[in-house]
DNA sequence: GCCAACGTTGGC
DNA sequence: GCCAACGTTGGC
């Protein structure tokens, strides 16, 4: 089993938005970027493990987890010219950007911040692709222990 | 294939 | 709202 960290901007889409879904599940659309594509495309497997990250906000953090729900499957929001999301490029028989399902585990009793997390940077959290600086990737893995002591912050 | 220009992300 | 960092685009 894998471990993952999904960003999202509150805003947009929250943690508690997912969590009020029917069975608590949602598509997680939008991603256009190749490497987090990929992660989702050639690695995500059904239950593997999630963090729910919130982005662009007041306290920027991980606030809970999610299961992989169901594998990836085309993003049809690439084929849709009124959504934000639109790519010309991407069509039905050649598609180029996928999603997968996620279902809301858990919501945390506090956020674990950015800033909290970025303490860690040199020691326990050293490699971890959100902590490095300027990091830009909207979908990411976690290692086993690297989840494990994020786990432990609670 | 290089790289400057541009658009986007996301912390602050 | 600012701006640094990064990915993508397109001219050459």
């Amino acid at each position: 089993m894998k471990y993952w960290l999904f960003k999202s901007e509150p805003d947009e889409f929250s943690i508690d938005d997912l969590a009020a879904k029917a069975k608590q599940t949602e598509h997680w659309d939008g991603v256009r970027n190749y490497q987090a594509r990929n992660f989702m495309r050639d690695e995500m497997r059904v239950k593997d493990r999630a963090f729910f990250y919130h982005s662009n906000c007041k306290e920027p953090g991980i606030v809970g987890t999610m299961r992989i729900a169901r594998t990836a499957y085309p993003d049809h929001t690439a084929f849709d010219p009124n959504d934000k999301h639109f790519d010309p490029k991407s069509d039905a028989d050649a598609p180029r950007w996928f999603m997968v399902d996620v279902k809301f585990e858990k919501k945390f009793k506090r956020v674990i911040t950015l800033q909290e997390l970025k303490t860690s940077s040199e020691g326990e959290l050293k490699g971890f692709p959100l902590v490095r600086r300027g990091n830009r990737l909207s979908v990411m893995p976690v290692s086993r222990e690297h989840w494990q002591f994020i786990l432990s912050l609670l």
